[in-house]
Order: C-alpha cells, then sequence, then structure tokens
DNA sequence: TTTCAACACGAAAACGTTTTCGGCTCATAT
DNA sequence: ATATGAGCCGAAAACGTTTTCGTGTTGAAA
C-alpha cells in the first residue's frame, strides 16, 4: 500500500463509493443510495484499517501519529466531510456551547433586541441560543428551565414573566444556580436571586424624563404606568415620584394610571386624559405613549402643542408614528450583549469561582422627537 | 433491609446527605458543600447496591424488577430529583428533540411572530428551539448550517438571506437535506430546492391590493418594491403588474421605485412623490409604507385624502402609526406555526420517507385601516 | 549481542443513557 | 430428586468522541 501514491488509493476508494459498494450500503441496506449518512470516526478507522484512536489523533494533528498516516485519514475525511458529532462531544466534555434565552415574549421589538444582541455575541464565542417563551406564564418558565437543565444548555440569560414577578416565587432559578449552572438576568429581575444580572437604572431614566418635562414648565403631567408587580415599572413610577417630589410638586394619584391588561387599556387612557387637564404624559411604554397620542388627537388635543408624551423603549413604534415619540431609548441589543459576555465568561471561568455576582446597568438616553415641544 | 420501612432506610440517607458525608463529597472533593451536582444513574445504582441497568428498569416502570426495587429507586429518585441527562438520550436515540430556525434577522416583526408560530408548536410536541441569525449574509448561512448539522439539531426551518437569493447558491441546503436531514423553507424561499415550504402567495396578494386601488377608481398607482433578487419582492412586483395588466392599465416604468438599501431610502420615495402624479402607493412591506406617508405629508398631501397607502405585512406599525396603514396580513405566527408542524411530522414519520415534499399557501387578507379611502 | 529510547499505534475508559440477553434463585410440577 | 419456568437482576453493547496508558517495533548506542 504504501507504494501507491495517494491519489490511486483514493482513486480505488471513490470507485466503490461511486458504485455503491461502500461504506453507506453496508450500514443500513435501506438506505437510499443518493444519501451519505454521516461519517464517523469508526467508519473512517474500519475502512483504512487503523483504530478509531488513530483517527482521532490524526484528525487533531497529534504528534503521536507518523506524517503518513496522518495524511491519509487527513485526506480520507475530507473527501468524506467528516465532521465530529456534536452531541457526542457535548456528552464527553460535558459542555454543549449553547445558551438559553427566556424572555415573556419574542413579538415585542425590546425582547426581540436583546435576542438579536445575545446572539450576536454568542456566535463571535461559539456558542448557539436557544430561545425559549415563557409567555409571561410562571408554569411554562418552570417548565422551560427544568427540561433544559439537565445538561442541555450551559446556562441562561432571562427576563422574568409577569406572573412569576407576581408570586414572587423563584425556587426554579435557585436550583437551577444551585445545580452549577450560572444564571444571568436582565431587564425584569428580582433581588431574591444572587446571580449576574444586566439592567438600566429604570428609575433614573424615569426621573430623567419627568425632569425634563419639569424643566419645560409643565406642572401637570401624568404617568401611564404597568401594575406594582412588574418590577421595571415600579421603579419607573418611584423615578416619577422622586422628580416631582425634588421639585416640589404636588403628587397627584389622579394622574397616575396603572394599566394591568395587555389589551382593551384604551378606554382608561382616554378617562386619564379627559378628565384631567393634563400638560404632559410619561408612558412606560411605547403602546401605552402611541395610545394615548391616538387618544389626545381624538380628543381633539394636539401631541406636541397641547400635550407633550415621553415613552420608553426605543423602538418601531416611536420611530416611525406620527408624531414620532421622544422616548428613553433601552439599548436591547447592548443588554443583551452585555448579558451574553456575563454568562460566558462565567461559563469559560477557571472553576475558581469567585463567585462575585456583579450588576451592569446600561446608560439610557432620552431621544427627542416630535411629541415634545 | 426489607424489614425495614422505606421510611427508615431513608432517613438514615438524609442523615448521611444533612452530614455531606454523602454521594457529591466523594465525587469531587473542591465541589462547594451546599451544590448538588445533577445525579445519575451510575450514582443512584452505587448508593443503592443495584445495577444501571436497575436503576433505568426501575425509574421506566419495567415489569423486570420487583415492586420493592422498584419502589426504592423511585423514591430515592425522587429525592434526589433524577432527571435523565438530556444529551446522553440525545447521542444514544440518535434524536435531539431540537429544531433550528434560521433566518435574516430578528429585530423585524414579522420574523418574530413566525418565531413565535415555531416555538409554541415545537413546544407543544416538546421540540425545543435553536435560533440562528443570518444577518441577510450567505457565509453566516452556510457556517450556522453546517454547525449545527453534526447531530446537534433534527431539522432546519430556514427563510433565505439577501445575500444567498442574490448568489442563488444553495450548496449548503442540498447537502444537509442530503445527509437526511429535513429542511422546511418559509417566505423566502427557491424553487432549486426540492423540501417542504411554506408561503402566502404574494403574487396572488399584490395583485388583490393592486385590484382594490382599481376598483377605487385609481389610476396612478405607484408600487415601491425591493430589488428583483428578493424572491418576495420580485413576486409582488409582478403580482402588481398582472393587476394593472389585466384592467387594461398601463405600466409605468415610473410609477414603480425598487429598493435596494435598507436604510436611506427616504429621499427615493420623496422623489417618486414629487415627480409624479399618484393617486395610490403599494409598499411591500411596513416601513416603505410608513416612509411614503411621512414623505407624502412633508410635501403637504394628506393620506387618505390626497393618497392612498396600502402596505404588506400586518406588523407593529401598520397598527399603531397615524394614520393606521392598510395592509396585507402576512400571518407570521400561522406560517411558522405551519412550518414547525410540517418539520415535526418529517421527523417523526416512520423512516418510510414518502418523498413527497408539499408547499403550504398561507392565505392573506387585506386589512382595511385608516390609509385608504 | 544487548539495552534503551523514540516512535507509532491500539486498547480501553469515560461521558450517561437504554436495551438485549444471559443467568441465578426459588417454587412448582413431574 | 429432577426438570421447568417464572421472577428478578446484572453484564455488556451501543451511541461518537477524546485521552491516557500500554505495547510492539525499530534504530542506534554500548
Amino acid at each position: 500500500m504504501k507504494t501507491f501514491s495517494l491519489i490511486h488509493y483514493f482513486k480505488y476508494k471513490i470507485d466503490r463509493i461511486k458504485n455503491n459498494l461502500y461504506l453507506y450500503s453496508e450500514n443500513n441496506i435501506y438506505d437510499i443510495p443518493r444519501m451519505k449518512r454521516k461519517v464517523t470516526l469508526k467508519q473512517i478507522a474500519k475502512e483504512l484499517d487503523v483504530s478509531i484512536s488513530t483517527v482521532s489523533k490524526s484528525l487533531r494533528n497529534s504528534m503521536e501519529i507518523s506524517e503518513d498516516t496522518r495524511q491519509k485519514v487527513q485526506a480520507f475525511a475530507k473527501l468524506y466531510n467528516y465532521k465530529p458529532n456534536n452531541i457526542a462531544l457535548s456528552l464527553k466534555n460535558k459542555k454543549t456551547k449553547t445558551i438559553c434565552i427566556i424572555i415573556p415574549e419574542i413579538i415585542h421589538h425590546f425582547f426581540a433586541t436583546v435576542i438579536s444582541g445575545v446572539e450576536h455575541v454568542a456566535n463571535e464565542n461559539g456558542y448557539n441560543v436557544l430561545v425559549c417563551l415563557s409567555d409571561e406564564s410562571f408554569d411554562k418558565e418552570v417548565i422551560n428551565m427544568e427540561m433544559l437543565a439537565n445538561g442541555s444548555i450551559d446556562g441562561f440569560i432571562m427576563s422574568l414573566s409577569k406572573e412569576t414577578q407576581l408570586k414572587k416565587d423563584f425556587h426554579h432559578i435557585t436550583e437551577v444556580i444551585n445545580q452549577g449552572m450560572p444564571v444571568v438576568m436582565f431587564d425584569r429581575i428580582t433581588n431574591e436571586i444572587l446571580c449576574d444580572k444586566v439592567i438600566i437604572d429604570d428609575s433614573l431614566a424615569a426621573f430623567n424624563a419627568t425632569q425634563y418635562f419639569i424643566d419645560k414648565g409643565f406642572k401637570k403631567i401624568a404617568l401611564i404606568s404597568t401594575v406594582d408587580y412588574v418590577s421595571v415599572g415600579k421603579l419607573r413610577t418611584e423615578g416619577y415620584i422622586k422628580a416631582l417630589k425634588n421639585s416640589d410638586l404636588k403628587v397627584d394619584e389622579n394622574l397616575i394610571l396603572k394599566i394591568e391588561d395587555t389589551e382593551n387599556f384604551e378606554d382608561s387612557i382616554a378617562n386619564l386624559l379627559t378628565n384631567n387637564e393634563i400638560d404632559a404624559v410619561f408612558a412606560v411604554n411605547e403602546l401605552f405613549a402611541v395610545t394615548a397620542i391616538k387618544e389626545a388627537h381624538k380628543l381633539g388635543k394636539k401631541v406636541p402643542d397641547d400635550i407633550s408624551v415621553i415613552g420608553f423603549t426605543d423602538g418601531i413604534i416611536s420611530k416611525y408614528s406620527s408624531p414620532s415619540i421622544t422616548t428613553v431609548s433601552q439599548n436591547g441589543v447592548k443588554m443583551g450583549g452585555k448579558a451574553a459576555k456575563m454568562l460566558i465568561e462565567r461559563l469559560e471561568a477557571e472553576e475558581e469561582e469567585e463567585e462575585q455576582y456583579r450588576t451592569e446597568v446600561i446608560e439610557t438616553e432620552l431621544v427627542e422627537r416630535e411629541s415634545t415641544k
């Protein structure tokens, strides 16, 4: 054999392939002939009459193997487009190079941007991203985590569902963490869990937005927020109140609307606008902001001439609605990227486990557009 | 032992756990004491002085095992919260119960809705969803597919990147299919690949939208489309032209704008509106539609009084912009759900492989809103 | 001629499952 | 007393890798 050149050697092999005498036909006679099943080390070893170890080492350019065999194996592997089986590697290495992001909803610009950020950073580092939706349901969140904590993934990035925030039940998360699987929380977090976190300073951002109105001389500033158990809603409300108090303006409960449902809130907003003389509206998300504008128009009030509006989350709506909406930008891509970076760093840290959990704060800024004057 | 009750038996075990004499401490002395590492069959077997097989069979309620042992094992497993390792199962079963969806972009309402549909159907059937972004790049699409085709996933759902559509190079896809891995394409597809597909009738939808204008008596109907290599852009253009010809209206090339870049196209649209007397605009996506409205307003033309506008994709912009936009709804959730269903059916079909590829057409409808009169 | 190192390779364990098959023990039927 | 069979369990293979360690061959040095 050694006197033959590699070329001749493979010519013979290739002929056998063409005639389908080869490798695949002996495995499974039901295989459709043209179907190239994935080739394994074992098959290569058998064909080349060497051991599996030799093949593996050759492909990893081990010095243990002679130049000759190495080339032979590598050429053969290339010919058959050999790629190591990832599952087998995962089992052996006890790492899957896959991280999971659990979010309440994906049809939501902010969360989509976060995923985008996560994906890119993960990819750069050779990781894949599994996406799970909790649909704002506690149970789905639990099921998803339990299903995946059994070796399928290396770590979690997550934003809590509303229901989880309401129940304040985080046992599923502590359990996962106790098993040694890192978790990074973002945006909708809880202080009851010790882990890495990525947030914006919701309170400060709301303070700044409110202050912006105050600086313009507005006195009757309304707030459209979510119910308090949604962490970010609560924090933004706090910032709003702080800004008012800070400027010695009275906090009028009538000007604060807390919306529970994610649908059919138009009437509540219309009522708010009808029953009060309002200069400005600060809404904790895009939807509330754009709805406020629409309802104001219906009531014959012009934005920004009669009422100014600031929203939260620099999403697609704020940018493209007419008038476009001044908003607190919440850089989702950056947030996701940061979360992924933190997770991967922890995954790849020497197991020393400094155990120093960090909370990163992503800066926000007020993007001025047409809905304020 | 048999004379002891299970309670007593486990009391002893539990005491050992509390004292950390147990199971984990002997594995890795560096483990932090409170950290419960995942427990395996082997560890259970060792502790209970039975074989691995016995443990496995007990947990799967095999009749081979005595009632006694079965209960003992099950109780023990429950106590330690045993969950089978998914990776090991994947390796053994040669299925991962994971499917991958490759899309050009995620910060895009339509694709987000598709993912949502895929996720829900996948979850109902016990599958997880890996999300990959091609960023409209051919290379990233290839890399993603090659990386995952090595056992990591069971099948693909994908929408082609622009670059791939431009190059018309689909070797990465045929390769994957030849390896026996099913692929379902949606929305941006190609006829050069034989596989299951989910689409809308882009041409018909565009025809209907155009016809809607024609029925209203409009004569100067403009089209804002993408460049032709984007499959859906081309098809929608065809539908537009067909409708005009069908009604013996002349097709004016000046009224057809093909946009290549995804940014900075405002001027092109402004030019289109300035240089022509236009009754109506049909745009092949939301962004073009909303931009057309904005530019029209800038030029002092009112929508829908002076110009009517129809968009494509019933997204967040169409719904919340002012005026809200009449649009061809493209049910992404349904599309994703259908794609997932087809993929999973093929995965779980008895390997008979009927090889009958189907193309499902999701119906569209025209959602009338404020931008048309 | 003997000894020893360098070289090239293979056997086997390990990751965590499931499943087939074989074997042991005991009671029952002959 | 022996054969039979049911009941219960363990050994081992398999999935596809990587890696450690052992071993046989070769050549050169003593």
